[in-house]
DNA sequence: CATGTTTGTCGACAACTATGACAAACATCG
DNA sequence: CGATGTTTGTCATAGTTGTCGACAAACATG
């Protein structure tokens, strides 16, 4: 049930919308504001007044830029005061950072880990002592760009979440089952931050469409491939999280009937024609290779391989496939890939645009940019971030009020 | 850019809050909405005040049940006042009805049509006919449950249609590209009623969630099936139209690369291999046998004729691979299927529970209800009115002066 | 018929944003 | 260099809306 709206929540609103935009659009004049909210210059200062008491934007002074009329002060956020703890849980890593609210990566530390040390226990263990050593340093830190608040905590799991409580429903790749993470990394943690937990892909997503390939976006296909091939969409800004938050699950498209069986249990899924192991394999390399053989692989494509050229042909030939099937689904006006594919997407870009031409419907489509991920590694980082930075799109003045009196 | 939120727009959102909450739920009784929405009595108060003055809702007497304290007024949909009218175009028959604001047709005129008035000149002009005779039936309606005026019209169209300007970009099976109805529609009409046009499967799938199976649904997938296999996504109430308005394009998700051409150009799309055609040629009927032939093949199937019964088993296996791979993307909550393949589900159901359960991300998924449409034809023609209707949510009180001055 | 419960109404109040007047800060032109 | 026009921030006032508390109305129960 939509809730009802009320007087009190028109500040919220407006406050989180006034923020929003900075956030998005990077400094901006005072005006400008003005101009794009539609709201009248009295009531943007009072938000603006609010949003610079609660230290979350900066208003530097006006720059004349030769145009006739009194310069409008300059509007950008506050990286020094709130930043977000993001928590990366990878099969063979684990990464902690903290970001600032202009979504810059501000400090952060990696450990590889054994699979021996996968367990929830294990993985809360190793998370701790990072954190606490990059709260070390933050603390310490006395240069320019650290935040000095933490607002919360985001979480990245390769795995189905479950939104209304944050249980992990399952990680195939770390052997998680209806675990839950964020209850005892609180514990552990004790420092009071509200954690929220994420999909990779839906976090990756979201960071591309605030910060990379997706800024502009009103409906944003996110695909990322490695070993499995994951992927979210994000509409107008808000990723889709599906009724028990599986949504964008494209790994497991189904695509070929004739196909090899996936690990899922199923036949031709998507990942099992253009997830790494099958490129590799198509190219004559070890399809369990890892890192090692993706690297070769893509030397023996720049040197003009045959084997690789053909394998690459087989890999526009699939992604076009499932694009198609996903663009005629969700009609995005973009489709971002991310990974390895986002890597491999150079290669096979011609063939897969004309695949893809070919499988448009005629009149219906206009052609739909097919781009690779522009944040990289960092998209995950900054997405998880996004997840604690959330909590101030709802209610900064509440959040912040937290924050002062911890 | 979300618009910022203002004080007046409260009021808007509120009033159409509680007309969309009696439009949903039926008649509830006043404390009720209190309850539900979680505003104060004396907003409720308010609220329903105007939007009775504005003829939207009707207040009854209240009605003693039995339990202590002062009985609260029953609020009901007034379906006297305003109507939509709803426009259906379809390849062999137009139809054009009076639907009442409670979702209930009030009069249904149509007629079939013959291949040589497919044409928009045609369609305008046989369209124009049947309103007139419908309008001219409402007028003099004296009996109860006739609205008296009209809010605006909205047309279904099996087609791709551009949401911005209410182009038709493409109607294959009318031959129309880029098509402007509205426009010349309006003018020929001259009643000065908003046109709003719709793809058939995106409104029946809003018809559904309105008022059928898709009820208390937060994600719903809505798939008609005929010759082609329509869709629609219903997110918490609204529709997903996507980037150009063809997002829900189901029939032509690719799942059997070694599969048939299909008319869009690719080959083995979904509705290839799950459509009427493919239904009647393996049964042994003629593909192209229409109406005639699928009475036969059901006929077939309830004898247990063993052709019949492979054609479904068929039908089964590639209803679940496409299945599979939009609730692996959309994570909806159930699955409502129209049209003919919604007349097959109970033939098919058992193997498609079976097979879908097999292909299910294990630990991830429950199952998901697969369920038959609720409204029938009825779905569209509401869907339809729903479009018109949709103004109102936007804001009842300026739609409502409208009516009032025409 | 008295009591307790639920509910609609009414007036005072609080929280917003809109509006309009005014002053400040710029460019341009004579 | 000063007058003029433009743009913009600030301030006080007004208007709209929902909330809150008090009170009366309408029911069941004993």
């Amino acid at each position: 049930m939509a809730s009802a709206a009320r007087a009190s929540q028109v500040r919220r609103s407006n406050l989180a919308l006034v923020l929003d935009l900075v956030r998005r659009h990077g400094p901006m004049s005072r005006s400008a504001i003005v101009a794009t909210t539609g709201l009248t210059r009295s009531a943007i200062a009072g938000l603006l007044g609010e949003l610079t008491a609660l230290r979350l934007v900066v208003e530097s002074p006006p720059e004349p830029d030769g145009s006739p009329g009194r310069p409008s002060p300059v509007v950008s956020v506050d990286s020094q005061h709130v930043g977000a703890l993001a928590i990366e849980v990878m099969v063979d890593e684990i990464a902690v950072s903290i970001v600032s609210l202009d979504g810059a990566i501000v400090t952060s530390m990696r450990r590889s880990r054994p699979r021996r040390r996968l367990s929830i226990r294990h993985t809360i263990t190793d998370v701790a002592e990072l954190v606490e050593r990059v709260d070390e340093q933050r603390r310490s830190a006395g240069r320019s760009g650290t935040p000095r608040h933490l607002v919360g905590i985001g979480v990245s799991v390769p795995g189905v979440i479950r939104g209304v409580d944050n249980v992990v429903m399952v990680a195939p790749n770390l052997g998680w089952v209806e675990a839950d993470l964020a209850g005892p990394l609180a514990e552990t943690l004790g420092n009071g931050l509200a954690i929220r937990i994420g999909n990779d892909a839906d976090l990756g997503a979201q960071a591309e469409s605030l910060f990379g390939a997706g800024v502009g976006s009103d409906l944003m296909l996110f695909i990322s491939g490695e070993v499995g091939v994951g992927g979210g969409v994000v509409i107008d800004g808000v990723p889709l999280i599906g009724h028990s938050g599986f949504a964008g699950e494209v790994g497991h498209l189904p695509v070929n009937p004739d196909g090899r069986p996936c690990r899922c249990g199923a036949t031709g899924c998507w990942e099992t024609e253009v997830g790494e192991q099958a490129l590799l394999r198509r190219a004559g390399l070890a399809e369990n290779g890892g890192t090692q053989a993706v690297e070769r692989f893509l030397a023996l494509a720049d040197e003009g391989d045959p084997m690789a050229i053909a394998a690459l042909n087989e890999e526009a030939k699939w992604l076009a496939v499932g694009l198609t099937g996903l663009i005629n689904v969700l009609d995005p006006d973009r489709v971002v890939i991310a990974g390895l594919l986002g890597r491999v997407l150079p290669y096979v870009k011609a063939q897969l645009d004309r695949e893809l031409a070919a499988r448009r419907f005629r009149h219906a489509q206009r052609e739909i940019p097919i781009l690779a991920a522009s944040l990289g590694a960092a998209a995950t980082t900054v997405g998880a971030a996004e997840l604690a930075f959330g909590a101030l799109a709802d209610d900064p003045a509440r959040v912040m009020t937290a924050v002062r009196s911890a």
